[in-house]
DNA sequence: TGAATGATTTTTATCGATAGAACTAGAATG
DNA sequence: CATTCTAGTTCTATCGATAAAAATCATTCA
């Protein structure tokens, strides 16, 4: 074992908040991430460092920096020098994918049915809420909306859970954006064959109700039938 | 939306094994990571980048990108333009961390045990005896065998998931890494205090006999218990 | 014609250098 | 004697340059 000797500082950073990081790696990360998951940068896309310099404007060594953080989240591949890729688009990784994201997000459900407490169910209420109105919009054919829908059914399931652990949140969070990314790349073609709107009020309801098992129930249904839309997309393409 | 117009490779690296990484990066990710997990570098420590220059002996672009894919690990903390620091331990991050792990776990194991094969059977029975013994070693006093006994202890309770989602098991896995740093930080005062061959030996059978219920009950409880250790440790230090 | 080989180009991984931000300590002030 | 200000120092974030590895392409040989 070896001891480099210490120099403990505690606390480095007081209680401030986020207060949007200022570094280049910082905002590169965040665009580059944005745009994978939008699909701006597609599925299996070599990185050339020199390319990705003149896109976005900065050197080489934040964007490295970058990528490396986007690897460690799992939507970058770093080959061995061979550089950087856009995370492939796969049909038997969804489902792997699928399967932890259902498992996680219904712990997380289990523990915040638990847990939560009057704000947390008035959390629950109003995003639901929103969620409904932005739906009717999108039936009524509003091509724009789709990204404003897209937001509010984040924020939506986002409020379901009050769970209080924040590693577990995050992990929902690592894997919620890997499922975002394969929902997006399809089109919402399945929309229209389901009862979106429908579906989000019972969970809503059995969530308000405290009924966990009915709650896990039909969540996990709802992100099963997701996920089988997408997955009939991806083979019918490869 | 941008779009920065395609050139995709379906696959980079057609399927070759993982073969060590031979970068800088990559090396010196590893490293560090040890020397955090083991208490090398002791826990809030600030990382200097001149100062591991040295210690590593390689360049500045090199270490930072293995900080930041350590900072995405959530092993090491960035501070917007105060550098890096190992990530604190801390009481109430760990018991939240502690639940997230659980659950983590516990999905693992109960996917494991609906779809564990034969092979899988053999591993746990493998993998339990052999700890089995080492829990002997340790016993009897042998100091150095304590590094091998973790290795043991981590491989039994990689052997019961056999959990047919990769990403589940990542999730797994670098709450593991926590977790250990966190166990590790803490002298193993409590093993005289429990008697851990049986608890093993419990979850083990339970596995076994595919009973859900009683493997995934046994286990939190295994988790929960060195959990209390620590955090009676972790405070009784503050 | 097709495969193998070698030369050329591209691209990555890495280093050293540098501007500017943050920290420190000592001087000046109340 | 405590506090604030300031000059100097340290350290981070970032760039451009470069050696070496991989990819590409042209050319030769069977």
């Amino acid at each position: 074992m070896t001891d480099y000797g210490a120099e403990v500082t505690t606390d480095l950073v007081s209680s401030s908040e986020p207060a949007l990081e200022q570094t280049l790696t910082e905002t590169c990360y965040r665009r580059l991430k944005q745009d994978i998951i939008s699909g701006a940068r597609p599925p299996g896309e070599r990185m050339r460092i020199e390319k990705l310099k003149a896109i976005y404007g900065i050197g080489p060594t934040s964007l490295r920096e970058a990528l490396q953080r986007l690897s460690a989240d799992g939507l970058v591949r770093a080959v061995e020098r061979r550089g950087f890729q856009v995370a492939p688009l796969d049909a038997a990784e969804f489902l792997d994918l699928n399967t932890a994201r259902i498992e996680i997000d219904l712990s997380a459900l289990r523990l915040s049915i638990r847990a939560g407490d009057g704000g947390w169910e008035g959390g629950v209420v109003a995003a639901a809420y929103r969620l409904e109105k932005a739906d009717g919009l999108v039936q009524s054919g509003a091509q724009e909306s789709l990204d404003d829908w897209e937001r509010l059914n984040k924020l939506f399931h986002r409020s379901l859970v009050a769970c209080p652990s924040r590693w577990l949140l995050r992990m929902r969070e690592m894997l919620g954006e890997q499922v975002e990314r394969y929902r997006r790349a399809s089109v919402y073609r399945e929309r229209t064959e389901r009862n979106l709107i429908e579906e989000h009020r019972q969970i809503a309801e059995a969530v308000l109700a405290r009924d966990e098992e009915r709650a896990c129930r039909l969540l996990a249904e709802h992100y099963t039938r997701t996920a089988d839309g997408l997955l009939t997309l991806l083979r019918s393409r490869a």
